[in-house]
DNA sequence: ATTGAATGTTGACAGCGTCAACATGAATTG
DNA sequence: CAATTCATGTTGACGCTGTCAACATTCAAT
């Protein structure tokens, strides 16, 4: 086999996937404010027209990347619950191990899936079977429901509200990953020297104690 | 005085600062993503390619307004903390009212600020003031302080790292601007009935009871 | 074999950020 | 006061972008 013959111009195999992954690619290089659909195509070999035949706009070629992101997501979270059945603390340990995972293993993803141009996209663009499975792409409801398993056993405050909680959770999650990303340089003390794996460990314990902790109070 | 007449078409008085503030009312309008340098021009009344004999580039125009933003919002902190000298707990609400304020009024400057687009543009163009007075732009070093205060109060827990701490708290509260942002539709449960006045005050209150329960713990 | 749909290509369009060349007006000279 | 210089505006061009219409090719069904 000298080199894959191109062979026929038209009718590229399996152009959709292609392009996806074409624009995975493009991601990781230039982020998700920066990314060009013609790049992308010609990344696939195509010409730079050729991805309208599959998607509807740019917009629909990310957005169904970001979904595509956050069912995975799910999945992953879901799969890392219900494995070996642990107790709920354990559970809600597992979790935070999977966003890890996530984020160190698709970083484009997760970025994609969290950034205003992702998260717009995705509300333009809604997965076609939304309606029907909205469960396979409700990674917060997996956290969710989550926290309120470890309520009831008494590893988070009962009295809470279990959304609250939950979005605490979430939203220091999400809210610390965004402070990584920026290096940490921006507005908060450029040269404190933080930011390192250190630093996580640091945060990370400091948060889980202070989650816990609400259990043996008043 | 029979609308103001256009006079001089060169040497507009302050075209700079009518630049930038034409960028705050195209940012209210477009987002951080979505703004145009040329738009930008039109509103202000000139031509295509004159923001360029103030700025040198689109990317340094919304640096200017990102890092003046900062240095706004770093004021404001700084003040709320010394007006009249409160306890340190005291001093720690006041910051997140004037989170909650500044987000309420400026809300395209918050957006900007720590949109990926804006945290970008400050990295690759930081003001000229930046290495003599940095204080002027550390908006998280007021809080880490202010969380300092309280840690020797007994009001936080005095065991944890304040730069932890105060981390913990900028990550929330961010993440959960996020969160609110994207009318939390997304990818968490779009359908759930969140995202009000009343969310907002059981999150908040949910997180300071964790706050402060670290004390007594131990 | 012919037709029709699916899927690729090509060329065009307006809008974008940016730069070079030019125009204008104000301040600084003699 | 006249001439010059410089800051600051305009105009036109460039290559890039997303998008669409028109055309080409291949596959599937009649």
């Amino acid at each position: 086999m000298s080199g894959k013959s191109k062979g026929h111009l038209y009718h590229h195999k399996d152009l959709k996937g292609t392009l996806l992954r074409s624009a995975v690619d493009e991601l990781r290089q230039y982020g998700p404010t920066q990314v060009s659909l013609r790049r992308i195509a010609v990344r696939a070999g195509v010409s730079h027209a050729a991805p309208y035949r599959h998607f509807k706009s740019k917009d629909g070629l990310l957005a169904t990347l970001a979904w595509e992101g956050q069912s995975l997501f799910t999945k992953s979270l879901l799969q890392a619950r219900e494995n070996g059945d642990p107790a709920p603390a354990e559970r809600l340990m597992r979790l935070g191990t999977v966003y890890l995972e996530f984020a160190r293993q698709r970083p484009e993803m997760m970025e994609l899936m969290f950034s205003e141009t992702g998260t717009r996209a995705m509300q333009a663009h809604p997965p076609p079977d939304f309606e029907e499975s909205i469960g396979k792409y409700d990674s917060f409801g997996v956290l969710e429901t989550t926290v309120r398993e470890c309520q009831a056993e008494g590893t988070l405050d009962p009295q809470s509200d279990s959304g609250a909680l939950a979005m605490i959770i979430w939203s220091f999650v999400h809210g610390y990953a965004v402070i990584r990303r920026e290096g940490f340089t921006a507005s908060m003390g450029a040269s404190r020297g933080y930011s390192d794996q250190a630093t996580d460990d640091m945060v990370w314990s400091a948060f889980r104690r202070l989650m816990l902790s609400g259990v043996h109070r008043s």
